[in-house]
Parts: structure tokens; C-alpha cells; sequence
DNA sequence: ACATTTGTATGTTTTACAGCACATTGCTAA
DNA sequence: TTAGCAATGTGCTGTAAAACATACAAATGT
């Protein structure tokens, strides 16, 4: 996918814009591979434009105490990336890699800026999207503080499962992430992580394969996490 | 504080309205006062309209698991409460309840976003200011999730002392909260709270009297917070 | 003025989880 | 093939903090 095919995209919030602000976009825009475990930018970098993904799985995570890594979004296709930082106007608060190769799409600031003055939809979209957004880490500060480690991994595979989507098989999860990872999103160690994965599986309710997981069953699953 | 104060006073979004619009909002807003320890809106509410607080002193929860409440908001004077709902078109994800006696004005959903349409600079300063608070409640997962007790009690101390200010004695902090609240606000059980401010009170970190807290060595309160 | 509830304070017990050591597997590269 | 290394998997131990218990003080209602 690339930069325009991403402007024309009806699911991106970039569907409310007229053909003349849409060429504009697409005038102004660079593009820029990566390979996977790249970094597109670091904790404490000034954001120069709005970033989106055109291709690929980016993580966005904070350093935290004694350098522990907390993952505090997950990004794909059609997705902005570091738009915080340029709309708070303060330097980036995380570090945004790629998990796999990815094409990511550039605009400048004024240019942004310039439709956000000129596209009242635009803005409400941005304000949605922002507010959607705070809910989820609300919502991600009480359940990682006081869920149990069962059900912290059963809400992060729930949600990799709903950011991501299956594959073709319909049960395994459409990412190739690293226990490390998986440890990061569910704010435990990589043992625990690796631990209570295998503790699931001897249940039946996830089945694994390499890095790759299945959800054979969604409903116990959605139990643990509810009151894990 | 009147709700028409609010519109004129310059430390509000409001400030970015033309004479015509601000006419507009003082039209259509509706006032009400509530007791201290009342709710405002509660947990799955469908929100109305924008609320914003003219007087008085306003927690913001989440029931989390087993009743348990996480803070996850503390607001005052001139800031809006209950926006992120209303902007995300959901229900209320969090509880609204006073901490003092306070008054609260409110206009309609049409009117907040008539304006959104009509003024592009109204808009930006929504979106600066869900962005800021995006960044404080990510910061605020990896805190609560990743310090220790007297890590995170120090903080919440320095963040209402940011957020309320300190008494005329230049030291006292300007808010009057449970031991409980404060648990809820830094993520421990009250019993712990209780403990944790005795022992900062032997280390003349703080001053304790009654349920006011005076912060004696803020700089020592900052390094525990930092890595405690 | 009394009883009842609510908040504060502190000691003891229990447990979930981090931290660590170490074994094993799988990938990459010479 | 084999060496080297990173990622994965498992057991053990120490500890931070929850859970529980109890006492007392302060606020609230009758």
C-alpha cells in the first residue's frame, strides 16, 4: 500500500477531506521504508510532521523504571503515528518501532496544520480519534494495575487478536511478536509471560506454535480477563 | 466563579471565540450546583453536553476489579469534565464526583460542536489539550504499573501540588482528600497510603495534620518519586 | 448525650510476582 | 557441519505489597 492509496483510503480519517485538500496532501507528503526493528523515532525527539503507516506493524512503547519497557500502542496500516507529541507541541514521550518491515508516510507540520484551519470534519476527526484513544489508556492504566498476571496476558491477546485481526485459519493471531514483547504490552517479565502462555495452552484455551498463537477458546479467554 | 466568568477568563479554551460565539455559548449554558461527595455522572452515561467546572473541586474514577476504584482524573476550575465520552461519541468510561462543593456549567452537545465547526482555532485548542492529556495518562500507566509504593505516593503528592497549588503558607497543598482518595489516586491500598505518608512524616519529607499535607523537602519528595 | 458509622493508624500473615540461575531449543553464519 | 548466540522454557528464592485483623479517633445522626 502506498502514501495515496492510504489519502483515498475510506477507513482513514483523511476520507472527510476534498479532492483539492486530498492533492495537497498527496503534493506534500514523502514516504520512507523500514526494515523491521528499525526505529521512526525516540523518546525525547522533536516531532517534525504527522507520521502514518501505509504498510507494516509499528510499537509504540515508554521507558520506565531501570529502563523496563512499557508498550503503550500498537499501530498498523492506516494508522498516525506521533501525533501526540506534534499536537501537544512537546518532544515524542515514546519510542516508535517497527515490528516488521514497513513503508511509513510523512506530512509536514503546516501542512497539517493548514487543513486542520481550512477542514472543520477533519478536526472533529482528530478530536474522535483522540478521545477514543484516551479511553483506551484509561482504561489500560486500571486494568494493568489491577489485574493479575492470567488475566493482564488474556486482555493483551484479546486485544493484539482485535488490533490485528486472524489469519485465514480464523483463530491464529495475524502478528509475530516476541514473548519480550508480549511481557512489555501485558506489564510482566518475559518468564511469566512465557510461563503463563504455556499454563494457558495446557488448558486448551490457546494453542502455540513458534511465536505464532491461536485462540481456541475465545470465550474462557474473555473469562480470565474479565476477572483473572 | 460564575459559568460566564468562565467564558471570558483567559485561561479557558474559550479565550479563541470571537465576541459573537462567546454570546452564543452564554446563551445556552445552564448552570448547577452540587455538594461536596455528589456525582455528576456516573459510569456508562450517556453524556449530554460539554460540562466544565466554574467552582469547586471534581474527582474522576474508574471502578476497576472488585469495586476497586482507580483516579484516573483530578480536575479544577475552568476545565472541562466528562469531554472525552461526549468527543469519542461513547458512554461515560469513568465516575465524576465532587471533592468539595462546586458548581458546574453545561451547554449542548449542538452548541460545542455548532462552535467546533464554525472555529478552526477552538478546535486546535481541544485537540492541544486531549494530546496533553493523552501524554499524562500514558506517563500515568507506566508509573502506576512500574514504581514502587513511596514511588508512586510521591508522585500523586507533587501531582496535586501541580494541579491545586499550594495555601498562602506557600507549602501546604491546596486540597482537602481521604487517606482513601489518595490510595486511589496513587494505586495502593489505603492501609498503605496511611503507612507511606507516616513514614515520609518521620523523614520530614512532609508535614501531616488532619487530612492537609505540607510538603517540607520537595526535592528530596521529587528523587523519591523518580526511582523509589 | 448517646450510639453508630466512617476514617485513621499500626501490627501480622499471606501471596503474587520479580529476580535470578540455568537448561534447552532454534536461528544465523562461518 | 558446528560454533555462537539469542530466544524460549523452568525451577527456586526473596520480597513488596495486598489482605486481614484490631484499636482507636473523629465525624455523623438520632
Amino acid at each position: 500500500m502506498t502514501c495515496e492509496e492510504c489519502i483515498d483510503n475510506k477507513m482513514s480519517v483523511f476520507s472527510v477531506l476534498s479532492p483539492e485538500e486530498k492533492d495537497l496532501l498527496r503534493k506534500n507528503n514523502s514516504s520512507h521504508h523500514y526494515k523491521k526493528g528499525e526505529i521512526i523515532f525516540k523518546e525525547g525527539d522533536k516531532p517534525t510532521g504527522l507520521l502514518w503507516i501505509a504498510e507494516g506493524k509499528v510499537k509504540i512503547f515508554k521507558e520506565g523504571v531501570g529502563g523496563r519497557e512499557q508498550i503503550v500502542r500498537m499501530a498498523k496500516p492506516v494508522g498516525f503515528i506521533g501525533y501526540r507529541a506534534l499536537f501537544a507541541e512537546e518532544h515524542h514521550s515514546a519510542t516508535a518501532v517497527t515490528i516488521e518491515d514497513s513503508d511509513i508516510c510523512t506530512i509536514e507540520k503546516e501542512t497539517i496544520y493548514k487543513l486542520l484551519r481550512s477542514n472543520a470534519e477533519l478536526c472533529l476527526s482528530i478530536i474522535k480519534a483522540f478521545a477514543t484513544e484516551l479511553g483506551f489508556s484509561n482504561n489500560r492504566t486500571v486494568t494493568l494495575t489491577q489485574k493479575h498476571i492470567r488475566g493482564r496476558l488474556a486482555e493483551s491477546l484479546i486485544f493484539l487478536k482485535d488490533t490485528y485481526g486472524f489469519e485465514d485459519d480464523n483463530s491464529t493471531i495475524k502478528i509475530y511478536l516476541s514473548r519480550e514483547d508480549i511481557a512489555n504490552l501485558s506489564n510482566m517479565t518475559t518468564s511469566n509471560a512465557i510461563r503463563t502462555l504455556s499454563t494457558f495452552a495446557s488448558e486448551d484455551v490457546i494453542g502455540i506454535d513458534g511465536r505464532k498463537i491461536r485462540i481456541q477458546d475465545l470465550q474462557k479467554l474473555e473469562r480470565i480477563s474479565e476477572l483473572g
